[in-house]
DNA sequence: TGCCAGGCCGGGT
DNA sequence: ACCCGGCATGGC
């Protein structure tokens, strides 16, 4: 089979098993890129947590952020975890968007993907995944995001080499599937979904995983 | 209780 | 070019 039937395949199975996951609904642009740098190797309910106190201090805007001290902003979004690298990644990122787009967002995302893709990895604190999340689930631009999850799950079921990069993994889909925002959107979080309800460290085998069991692909045994 | 969470950077080899 | 320690809170 086609590498690209095989992934339409199991994005069809997976949405008939678990449905949409609503990633990142409502909640406006701006609160998904800051969400985006808070939940660097973190639970989303401590992200939330963070989230709740920037808004109740009246700080969840390009401007609110923009003025906040270093201080200030790191107490903010404890909760998050890591706080002082990421209230530091926080500003990079703010002071950045300011520099080159105003605090626009409009302006940003009307910039072409490639490029903004090269700006957003400029900034310290901004890698692969926090960028494409950003382009992805804040500017609504078809850039596939990977993750450990991603990474997890298709590596352990064969669909791609062990030492596979970022790179060649976002490659991977994006060479594969038709250019579209929503598909990019929800396969990734039914990616994550797998990855956390079955496809689990420690468990090679990945048992009951429904990759295996409702696609018939092979799971790396051992 | 220890392990894990929607990473990334910087320094050492 | 890889590998590793550091960063930190909260849930199960």
């Amino acid at each position: 089979m086609k590498t690209s039937d095989t992934l339409m395949k199991i994005y069809r199975e997976l949405f008939k098993a678990f449905g949409p996951q609503g990633w990142w609904p409502g909640d406006g642009p701006f609160e998904v890129l800051v969400g985006a740098v808070l939940a660097q190797n973190t639970n989303w309910g401590n992200v939330e947590r963070a989230i709740q106190n920037l808004k109740a201090a009246g700080k969840l805007s390009p401007e609110g952020l923009h003025r906040t001290k270093l201080p200030e902003l790191a107490q903010l979004i404890r909760p998050a975890g890591y706080f002082n690298v990421k209230a530091k990644r926080l500003k990079n990122l703010i002071d950045w968007f300011f520099e080159n787009y105003n605090g626009n967002l409009k302006e940003m995302f009307s910039e072409k993907l490639d490029p903004l893709r090269e700006g957003l990895l400029s900034v310290k604190g901004i890698g692969r995944e926090t960028a494409d999340s950003i382009l992805l689930y804040a500017g609504d631009t078809p850039s596939f995001v990977v993750d450990a999850y991603t990474y997890r799950v298709l590596s352990r079921h064969l669909l791609i080499p062990e030492d596979s990069t970022y790179e060649e993994i976002k490659s991977f889909f994006e060479d594969n599937l038709p250019k579209d925002v929503q598909l990019y959107n929800e396969y990734h979080a039914l990616l994550v979904k797998v990855g956390k309800d079955y496809c689990k460290p420690r468990n090679p085998r990945c048992r009951e995983c429904p990759l295996g069991e409702l696609l018939g692909v092979p799971t790396l045994e051992g």
